[in-house]
DNA sequence: GATGAATGAGACTTCATTCAT
DNA sequence: CATGAATGAAGTCTCATTCAT
């Protein structure tokens, strides 16, 4: 069976980025945004079935594999290109707000609002570190593209640069543990507030202040070096 | 239908402590048992199939059901036991570490290790933040032991409290913001060991050391309080 | 799980008239005929199997799904279906003998015959009986459609005001009585036959002549009445 | 695997008499009477489960093949076995009643109760004519005994000859005849009660009264012939 | 003799994928 | 191109029956 190509990089790993967007058949644009509309519904990705993301998406069961291979390339596909997009989003929503500190607040609040686009990203977590067909497919979709830092990376990467650089000109390592310890303080948010939150005794509200504080010292004591 | 009951909480929570363990049948414990070693074999849990359990197990397919209402009892049954099981087991492992600099070290080395008591922990946390039926159940038997802390927090309170107390005595929020932050870290070090390095320019030696100094001295830090 | 609906009515009773049946779908009178081909050849109702139905439909297993529920639809859609063709059958068939006494005889004599329509009927009445799903489905069906009588009694109903009206007009509440009462007596025949004929000295053809010339007395009372 | 005999026909038909009761063991009276409770409680006979008979039974799943060689014999021999204990104690009870109208009319009211050895003898009526394992295996039990009547058949024959014999001898294709006809009057309240009315506008009361009369009618007409 | 733990055959049902229209 | 009807592989779960204790 022959897949509709809309790029040569398609068959091998359907790579998209923003300029790929626009070459994207419509249909595989429906096919990604069901995905994610019904992900981020609170459906288990696990157990979405190909005739949920056809009706969602609008189009005939048919249809969806002139385009795709299989589920798992649906899936692993919107996970990829809604990662993409989602970063640039959640970054210009952050860029609105004053300082560090509220940038990271906001990430927190968002965190527990349905159909927030930082909701996904927690949420897409997990789905990345398991070890499902789909989460394969995702890693191996990354790997392809070895040269780009992973969107949440480069995300975090950019909120910091944002706040450093103007100040002091870092190296790389530095930057890049700086960036792995504040996605650490807000997964740990994550957990506490989805995982069970395991029988600590804190509320929300004093959790978010002190991982908001500790980032912004995290990043002042680089900043200081 | 009725499950061969070993314990009266069994029925509604099916919670398993230490105590416990020596009733449980040994087909349930062989159960749980299969459950574990496929997944640290590298299965996905949400694709393991009542046959391979058994069959695993070395028990038959029927016989499963006489221990367990359903197959999701089963994998949130074993994850949560062998949860239990491994905090002791580490915890008792570390002990015989001389620093919390060295236990911290440990964990992150033995993290590397396919097959480690660790890396069980770190690759079950994203099936209990996904929203599958697994993690359903794995939270209620959570919630019905709303008395007793999750354990992988409770192993991280008693490292810490082991190495404050002493010292020290502290308020409840700041002992649990500090678990937390603690835990943030070890995350941090498995985000960037599995969840694709994602371009960071950092090596792992570098990782641990940063990482467990960073936690000496979140510690130290609550000590001079 | 969506069903193929075929008739607005479809999804919530499956009741079929003559004139839906034109409506129906190819694969819905396929499983329809496919249980009652069973069913006349003496299969248990209760312990058909889907992989039978489908097999004897000539469709697969699967296909069956997309247009019933579950077993229970099909076997109690069947039956219903039957029961209102094979009514207007026999009653078609009937038309064609002379008298009353002769239409009674030919139900009788139908009856010893496996494979009529009017075994069918007969064999039917115990499955409309017990407290099977199907049966229960099958009430259901029943009641879904108040407005109309069972089928059996209106095929009787017909019978014996075809031979009354023309002559008396009669209160409802007295044809009712002798609807039932002509039913009674054709289940007599029915217990004799197939109820074991439990050490009675009756041969068949003197039953016949007894309840057809019981049943011809029964009406003409009325008539005279 | 060796049944234990307690009487030389059981292998081949398990067949009770009065005189066998005695003989019989009591794990399988306690099985039949389970299968008898069960049926009686509303339960549909052919998803009787061993397990809920051998429970209700009080003995062990075990044990119960060690007197039956498989379910259908507990089920067709508890019906067979029961039909005849039955039929005494109706016959007894119905003995208390003055008239042969009120003999009929305690038959019809006593058909609705639940627990009631009458409503036992009706809704048995249904699996005696299906086509399952065990109605097949209830006709051997039948033709195993030839010489006797049905029990049913036996219990209306005693009713009218009570009735009949000190008034005038009959000849005996009478009697039979007459038998069937009041039985199909029983049975026809049992469909009007049972198989869904069928949109038939009489109640209740009325049915009764009217099948008592006919009944009465029927008996006396052979009286006087 | 009695038991109930163990089992595997087989039932129902779902769903990814194909293919004729 | 697009579709959705058709399907069979595969999964979960039940239960009659066996057998070691």
């Amino acid at each position: 069976m022959k897949i509709k190509t809309f790029n040569p990089d398609y068959e091998r790993g359907m790579v998209i980025t923003m300029m790929e967007c626009a070459k994207m058949p419509p249909k595989v644009k429906a096919v990604y945004r069901a995905v994610i509309a019904l992900f981020v519904e609170g459906a288990d990705l696990n157990s979405l079935t190909v005739a949920e993301i056809a009706g969602k998406a609008g189009i005939g069961k048919g249809t969806v594999y002139e385009y795709f291979k299989n589920k798992e390339q649906m899936i692993a596909g919107a996970l990829f290109y809604q990662m993409k997009e989602c970063c640039e989003n959640v970054y210009a929503q952050l860029a609105r707000e004053k300082s560090l500190y509220d940038r990271m607040n906001k990430i927190l609040l968002n965190m527990d609002k349905e159909r927030t686009e930082i909701s996904f990203f927690i949420r897409a977590l997990p789905v990345m570190m398991d070890n499902s067909t789909v989460s394969g497919r995702l890693r191996e979709l990354w790997k392809d593209r070895g040269e780009e830092e992973a969107p949440v990376m480069e995300l975090m990467r950019r909120l910091i640069e944002d706040e450093v650089k103007p100040v002091k000109e870092l190296n790389g390592k530095d930057t890049d543990y700086l960036i792995l310890t504040v996605l650490s303080r807000i997964i740990c948010y994550a957990v506490y507030r989805f995982g069970g939150r395991g029988g600590l005794g804190l509320d929300e509200e004093t959790m978010r202040e002190r991982i908001c504080m500790d980032i912004c010292r995290d990043v002042d004591s680089i900043k200081g070096l």
